[in-house]
DNA sequence: TTCCATGCAAACCGTTTGCATCTGT
DNA sequence: ACAGATGCAAACGGTTTGCATGGAA
């Protein structure tokens, strides 16, 4: 959200041979500004208040950037619509709040060994794994108001 | 895929107040015979060698009732489609090959503890937990010819 | 001047829905 | 007869693509 982490945001475009477009700043800044994953869509309506011409097309195209770049991360929901959220470039897993959407990134990782042990008993090869918690945020177990998932 | 799974799984269905249709069987028969996740259309498809006007919505159809009664799981994927596996009734995790798109259940869970220590950290109340591991597995190591995914 | 990026609108494609027909009870 | 299921085809909706224009190097 500040500069800095803008700048290093920019930078990770241009190392990745993209440029750092007003468009493209915009959009990687509506997204870390959200507080849950959010639809390509939902995003858009957002960024219209800041850039009336800015269409849905480039939306979908800068936030294919991101994730190339590791900037962002995709959560393909069982209705068919994909949601987005910023995410840092290390290894982490994540919470999410079903009430709210809220995405919080889990740092550790304790799941090394079990993977050993997975490929001892499967003689799979595993190179990877995603792990996500759903339950709810202590603001929704409160009963905030707030409005949910696309707020 | 032995006539006992068959019959257990039209016992779920009328337990769930739906009726135990031929094409539902088919479409189940179909999905028990997948080594992978599969998209609807696929097997939509290889039904059509055995039930030639199955329409696809019908496999829809079904497939949303299988999932509603807990014999099938849903995968959505990155680019925008829906693939779905038999899966058993108790918790479990996956492992899918990357290659092959074999879709292998993980019987125990370990992550109890892992989610109490997160709860405590976090003050989410955790509900829930999804975790897949990604890789290859013995038979695409070992270099066979077997199509990718769809197969 | 060249190449990448954008905006707009049309195309795409997986999925859902409406509706007439069929089937078992 | 009645209610649930089916097949077909049309509608839907999120995403992608084509193409003419715009802007930075």
């Amino acid at each position: 959200m500040t500069g800095e982490a803008m700048e290093e945001a920019a930078r990770r475009l241009e190392a990745y041979g993209h440029r750092a477009t007003p468009q493209r700043m915009a959009v990687l800044t509506a997204l870390m500004a959200q507080r849950s994953y959010v639809t390509a869509q939902d995003l858009h309506v957002s960024l219209l208040r800041v850039q009336p011409h800015l269409g849905l097309a480039t939306v979908y195209r800068t936030l294919e950037l991101l994730v190339d770049c590791g900037l962002a991360e995709t959560f393909p929901q069982p209705n068919n619509e994909m949601r987005y959220a910023f995410c840092s470039a290390r290894h982490h897993h994540h919470l999410v709040c079903k009430r709210c959407g809220l995405v919080a990134e889990v740092p550790g990782c304790a799941l090394q060994p079990v993977e050993r042990e997975l490929e001892r008993q499967s003689h799979f090869a595993i190179t990877d794994h995603a792990l996500t918690f759903f339950g709810m945020c202590q603001e929704c177990r409160d009963g905030s108001p707030m409005t949910p998932a696309t707020a």
